[in-house]
RNA sequence: GGGCUCGUGGUGUAGAGGCCUAACACGCCUCCCUGUCACGGAGGAGAUCGCCGGUUCAAAUCCGGUCGGGCCCGCCA
């Protein structure tokens, strides 16, 4: 029976058998160690007998061993338990020598990260490289739970759309059987929209596609969206709730996967229950009092005062996330919703965390005529269009005040790490450069 | 798409006109080593310096082109 090397400590005194892969090696004549790596992690093998040394004679880390022995107390060991008087077989010999070392940080300089992500197959290896992946997974369950908590259904949309979605970001085109062009969804918008008016409230962990030819540290061509759209509600009541999202994420985070954190010296984000909220007039006055670089007749916030902005709220509001809100009828989609008393303002909040966007939320208008009216006037669109037809028949069909927001499940799980790259924290990024591994 | 920048053994780097017959670390191969955990020690294999052309007595090094990256901006999550 095979045990994990977790559970070696549980195992003292009997004889066990572990499998997994070799990581290192390390012969020191009469005596050899090799640590050897399953899903729970890593166990030390004693080898005192030259015969099974000589098994692994010629074969790289990575080979398959099965590996039967007496698990013994050892506070010389790392984990404080080994295995002793191992007998090995050989599962799957690898001779070849991995063209990356994984028992060992690989590099994340951005001039190497070509190579990281040429050779991710096997680097993803490396346990630092699978703490990022670790974590990941830990904000996918925290996600999902805080969701169900929060009574909304998880939902999967087409990725393979009709027509454009929203308009603005760039969709990938393609031949659809010689019949038609079929596009890639940049987004879930009108489905999830359209499922406000079924379930109510609903989320979907997905990718999305944007053709947009953007070179940075912050973009790839497919990403994971989180996408949540809750029908009757408020703004306000959008923002607490992504608020509280965030907390209940952090929270589990530093409570299930700390040693995965520690590897990268990841330090918990301060902000308060209630995240600050700004508006964007605020911020860019602020910005342009402060660095003298005028951008209070910018419609958007620039790169430069995200992070800025990120700063100023950290030291003066101790919060490393922050709402900004106010945002210009300029530059809004059609879908949104515009202030009652303010049509040039749209019910929009932006949340910033560590420097960059990584959500934004809003509110979107259900009524149909106005909608309708929106559609033509602000981005020319053809109700008869099979992209927006649907969508405005579910909208026609009665559907209450509601809204939602879209967060970058890859940046995020930068930020929490401290990671200077989005693609560091996808397991096979995409890019206008990268369509493999 | 625009600006800037980088390209040297498998990996990460040093070298910035002649000292380069290209150096160092890790990895790999052979040998020694009974408590390693970035093990240690001795030896060895492995790169015509992305590619093409030019300047020069001489180019990894300078110039031009080209290919492939990176960073920033625009756009976005």
């Amino acid at each position: 029976m095979r045990i994990l090397s977790k559970d070696l400590t549980s195992h003292v005194g009997q004889k066990v058998a572990i499998e997994g892969w070799v990581h290192k090696k390390r012969l020191l004549g009469g005596l050899t160690f090799i640590n050897v790596r399953d899903r729970s992690g890593l166990v030390q093998v004693v080898i005192k007998d030259k015969d099974e040394v000589e098994k692994l004679r010629g074969l790289q880390i990575g080979t398959i061993l099965r590996v039967q022995g007496n698990p013994v107390d050892e506070p010389r060991a790392p984990g404080g338990v080994e295995l002793h008087d191992a007998t090995l077989e050989v599962l799957v010999p690898v001779t070849d020598e991995p063209a990356i070392e994984i028992d060992k940080p690989l590099s994340h300089k951005p001039d190497t990260l070509d190579t990281l992500f040429d050779y991710r197959p096997v680097g993803l290896r490396n346990l630092r490289e699978q703490a990022i992946f670790q974590v990941q997974a830990e904000i996918g369950y925290a996600l999902r739970q805080y969701f169900r908590n929060n009574g909304l259904t998880e939902v999967h949309t087409p990725k393979l759309l009709a027509a454009a979605t929203e308009g603005g970001a760039e969709v990938f085109k393609m031949d659809y059987f010689g019949k038609q062009e079929a596009t890639l969804a940049q987004s879930p918008q009108f489905y999830k929209q359209m499922l406000v008016g079924v379930f109510e409230r609903v989320f979907e962990i997905a990718p999305v596609y944007r053709a947009e030819p953007s070179a940075t540290t912050r973009h790839m061509t497919e990403y994971t969206s989180v996408d949540a759209e809750l029908g009757f509600i408020t703004l306000q009541e959008l923002e607490d709730f992504l608020g509280g999202m965030l907390h209940a994420t952090v929270d589990h985070l530093w409570q299930q996967a700390e040693p995965q954190l520690k590897q990268w010296e990841a330090k918990k984000p301060v902000f308060p229950a209630k995240i600050p909220s700004l508006t964007m007039a605020d911020i860019h006055q602020k910005f342009t009092a402060a660095t003298s670089t005028d951008t209070t007749q910018e419609k958007d916030l620039t790169p430069a005062e995200e992070k800025w902005i990120c700063e100023w709220a950290k030291d003066n509001l101790d919060s490393e996330a922050v709402f900004v809100s106010e945002w210009p009828r300029v530059g809004a989609k059609f879908y949104h919703k515009f202030k009652d008393d303010d049509q040039e303002v749209a019910e929009r909040v932006d949340l910033l965390f560590r420097g960059v966007e990584i959500a934004t939320a809003s509110l979107r208008e259900h009524r149909y005529e106005r909608l309708l009216a929106q559609l033509q006037d602000m981005a020319g669109g053809d109700p008869e269009n099979p992209g927006f037809k649907p969508f405005l028949s579910a909208m026609k069909a009665g559907m209450p005040p509601h809204g939602g927001f879209g967060l970058g499940l890859e940046r995020l799980t930068q930020k929490l790490l401290g990671l200077n790259n989005v693609k560091e924290a996808t397991l096979f990024p995409r890019d206008i450069n990268r369509l493999a591994p």
